[in-house]
DNA sequence: GCGAAGTATTCGCGG
DNA sequence: AATACTTCGC
């Protein structure tokens, strides 16, 4: 143990001891270690807290913003600290005011979003929006591009809602709006060029329904401070104090948005201020100085690249903001010292980081727990074990969780744990909003406050079904776009088109005059229209029941047989129980609020730790938590590190930090499990161990059951546990079959080999080189064995006007020769069909098929 | 316009 | 393997 503290940092005389400078008798440096009571007490314009996992950074974070006011340098009012998460923000304001008690009132402590929001809501109409506006989820996003790639018929070319809404994301995380990149494409790419279109719609479409999505709720901030100085300098004016946990996952218009907010305000803008500002806000040049700003992270923790986070951010947040400091905090107060020793052994891989190694004073503890199930089901159900064998020992289920590195990943495990009657929670996944029949009723509280919304509108049209379909949409939507209504007023004037039949006409007229009805209440014009009423906004939870019991839908889905449909009539229940619980909690805070509120739950948020259930989440979601025991599923090549991350730059590396992010969550025990085949699309194939259990040295791992051990489908060679294996030096050994021969150092058991050596030793490496070669031909065999045709190689291909009739002969790349039997489809979506001489009958894009004519 | 039946696609992580 | 989308008959 005394090796690592030597590598503590902060134990070096700096400050000399507990407590700082005069602060001795401090209860909120009281107890703190050195570095963390710097971190609390330094002061300056800008100071990064570079924080290790479990170093205590959130009691750092609140006892500064608490120190701040207490020693008033700042009121509440002043402070603007920014969350990962809902669930984050609330804990923090919770411990605030535990330290502080009522004196913490008028913080704002939020997430990005939920603080954007706030600023968007209050300065909509400076910029072309109303305060109502929508909150597009990525799901409604699709249906708007949905639309408008149909409409440029742009999925012939390959695009979908889905690629082209993560495409426009990157971008605007970029703060790149359409025409911005319409500036710096390739001109002569026509794919391009539809892009920069299907983008521009977009941008147009959400602006005419009055919506944002995600990424805009950042931009649209930004976008709006930087083109409104005025507005700016309020807030500028405002945050003093402004504290950004989890740095090293901001995206680049995070980033801007901080550096906005941190911005001096320049004479002339103060000389506008409402109201004047006084003179000790001033320096001596006449400006209102710069917030200070805090912001904590960890390089090493960082996950969220695919979204646009950028780890320059923090890297080089010394170089961004002069006179920054830096403290660093690496004393671990989470994990035993072999979880720490696995999670540095991982991270040390990643060569492009700082050195920083975690440590605690706490001792070992249990070695981490190996083991490898012939399938993911035998996995799971060894989860589903150890978690009884946990409970039995005392471990509460809330303190146990399962990590896994996909979503769909859940599935065996819940099986297992239901069998198992073990109670359990699965935190994000098909989360309760995203349900079709609570978007569905949700669809009309957003119309209601939004009666431009089209997406919203146009589902609720739909549910519950009342022969209203597509084609009088399109009838009611060309009407309500060439008289400039909402779409409320055209459903009220629903008599005047004609086009529709009278019977739908009326149907309608009736639901617009629900929905007008429950926009008033909603408003607080009350739903009886009884004069002099006050004008006091129903509670959600009323607005709610009109429309449930107006649209009858409860009713509805209980007369259908469909035992699913019970549950999604007592999801609407709990639906509106979730509404009337808002209206207990934020009294008076209305529809907006509410739908604001829902928009911007995550994952993490639904976490309750009174649930006295064990949490099943993927380790993105994790990020932040932590648990008595915490398993780790699936550490296998392919999963994680995921396939996908392999071809990325930086991609291994950031699985990698995944990993670790994984590991460090766990306070007592880590459970590292895989299975040696995994079912995928439908069949199965071999699966590796991941290289990441390749770098924890072996002598932490007590494999219950190590890759080698396991056979085929036939089992397990030996169940026995920390069975000491045969001859083979360093604990290693090898199993042989009749077909080939596997092996992996499993460290087998308590065989002793206390060898704690980084590289692998060359006999380990060849069986795991072996293994990967083996499955690598297995792949390409199968790939050329015509299994995955027509892989994508990123080119776009263009037959232009190939003219193709029935009895041509063609020549596909893949299928060989062919004669065209038949032509359907028109325009760019013409389908030939082909009989092969080879591989049968197939139906082609003509378009974009890599086929050639082939003259006779 | 709606449901049933057949067919294509997906399983990468999230606010 | 399971879901999402399309096509077809009423």
């Amino acid at each position: 143990m005394s090796d690592f503290e030597l590598l503590d940092p902060s134990g070096l005389p700096v400050g000399g001891g507990t407590g700082a400078n005069g602060t001795a008798d401090d209860p909120l440096v009281d107890g703190l270690n050195p570095a963390q009571a710097r971190a609390v007490t330094t002061r300056g314009p800008a100071l990064l807290i570079v924080a290790g996992a479990g170093s205590g950074k959130t009691r750092v974070l609140t006892h500064r913003i608490a120190h701040l006011i207490r020693e008033r340098e700042a009121w509440p009012s002043q402070i603007l600290a920014i969350t990962f998460t809902n669930k984050a923000a609330a804990e923090m304001r919770e411990r605030i005011e535990g330290l502080l008690g009522d004196a913490s009132q008028g913080m704002w402590v939020s997430t990005f979003h939920s603080a954007c929001v706030r600023i968007l809501r209050r300065e909509a109409e400076r910029f072309g929006y109303v305060s109502g506006f929508t909150i597009y989820d990525s799901a409604d996003s699709r249906a708007l591009l949905k639309r408008i790639i149909k409409e440029l018929d742009a999925d012939t070319y390959g695009f979908t809602p889905a690629n082209s809404g993560s495409k426009i994301s990157k971008l605007k995380n970029e703060l790149v709006d359409a025409a911005t990149h319409a500036a710096t494409m390739n001109e002569n790419d026509p794919r391009e060029r539809l892009f920069v279109e299907i983008f521009r719609m977009y941008e147009q479409e959400l602006k005419r329904a009055n919506a944002f999505d995600f990424d805009d709720l950042i931009g649209q901030t930004v976008h709006l401070f930087r083109s409104h100085p005025d507005v700016a300098a309020i807030y500028q004016r405002r945050f003093r104090h402004i504290l950004v946990d989890e740095y090293q996952d901001t995206n680049h218009a995070q980033y801007s948005l901080i550096r906005e907010l941190t911005r001096p305000i320049e004479p002339e803008e103060v000389e506008r201020l409402v109201p004047p500002a006084r003179e000790r806000e001033l320096d001596a040049s006449g400006r209102i100085p710069a917030a200070s700003l805090t912001v904590v992270g960890d390089s090493d923790q960082s996950i969220y690249a695919f979204r646009g986070a950028d780890i320059r951010n923090i890297v080089e947040f010394e170089r961004d903001f002069s006179g920054a400091e830096v403290v660093k905090l690496e004393q671990n107060y989470r994990s035993t010292q072999n979880i720490l020793s696995a999670a540095n052994a991982v991270i040390g891989n990643n060569f492009d980081r700082q050195e920083k190694r975690l440590w605690t004073s706490e001792g070992d503890g249990e070695r981490i727990v190996g083991f490898t199930g012939y399938s993911q089901h035998d996995e799971a159900r060894f989860v589903a074990e150890e978690i009884e064998d946990l409970h039995r020992a005392g471990v509460a289920y809330s303190d146990i969780a399962v990590f896994y590195r996909t979503n769909s990943q859940t599935r065996a495990l819940e099986e297992l744990l239901i069998r198992s009657a073990i109670p359990y929670r699965v935190l994000g996944g098909t989360k309760f909003y995203e349900r079709a029949e609570v978007k569905d009723a949700m669809a009309y509280l957003t119309s209601i406050a939004n009666p431009y919304d089209p997406i919203a509108w146009s589902r609720l049209l739909g549910a519950p079904k009342r022969g209203v379909g597509a084609m009088a949409e399109a009838h009611l939507a060309n009407f309500q776009e060439a008289n400039g209504l909402s779409f409320h007023e055209a459903m009220l004037r629903a008599e005047e088109v004609t086009a529709i039949g009278p019977k739908i006409r009326a149907t309608v007229r009736g639901l617009g005059e629900m929905l007008v009805r429950a926009s008033r209440m909603a408003a607080g014009g009350g739903a009886t229209d009884v004069a002099g009423e006050d004008a006091v906004p129903a509670p959600v939870g009323d607005v709610m029941k009109l429309v449930l019991d107006e649209t009858d839908m409860i009713e509805k889905l209980r007369a259908k047989r469909d035992p699913q449909d019970d549950a999604r009539a007592e999801n609407l229940e709990e639906l509106l129980a979730v509404a009337r619980e808002f209206d207990v909690k934020q009294p008076g805070a209305g529809l907006l609020a509410f739908l604001t509120e829902v928009s911007l739950v995550a994952a993490a948020d639904d976490l309750d730790d009174s649930s006295g259930t064990v949490s099943l989440m993927t380790m993105h979601t994790a990020k932040g938590l932590e648990f008595a025991a915490v398993f780790i599923t699936g550490v296998e090549e392919g999963l994680l590190p995921h396939q996908m991350s392999v071809d990325e730059i930086g991609g291994i590396n950031e699985e990698r930090r995944l990993m670790y992010v994984g590991i460090t969550r766990a306070r007592e025990r880590l459970y590292l499990t895989l299975a040696s085949t995994r079912a995928t699309f439908g069949d199965v194939s071999v699966a590796m161990p991941s290289r990441f259990l390749q770098e924890i040295p072996e002598g932490l791992i007590d494999w219950r059951q190590s890759p080698g051990e396991v056979t085929g489908r036939g089992g397990t060679a030996s169940r026995a546990l920390n069975a000491p294996r045969s001859p083979g030096s360093n604990g290693s050994w090898s199993r042989t079959r009749t077909d080939s021969t596997v092996s992996f150092s499993g460290g087998g058991g308590g065989s002793g080999s206390a060898a704690v050596s980084e590289p692998a030793s060359g006999n380990m490496q060849s069986a795991l080189d072996k293994w990967r070669e083996r499955k690598r031909l297995a792949k390409e065999a199968q790939a050329s064995g015509g299994g995955f045709p027509n892989l994508v190689d990123g080119s776009v291909r263009d037959n232009g006007d190939l003219e193709l009739a029935t009895g041509d002969r063609i020549r596909h790349d893949e299928y060989g020769d062919g004669r065209v039997t038949g032509i359907s489809g028109s325009g760019t979506k013409r389908i030939a069909h082909v009989v092969f001489d080879t591989v049968g009958e197939r139906k082609l894009l003509v378009k974009l098929a890599p086929i050639e004519k082939v003259v006779e």
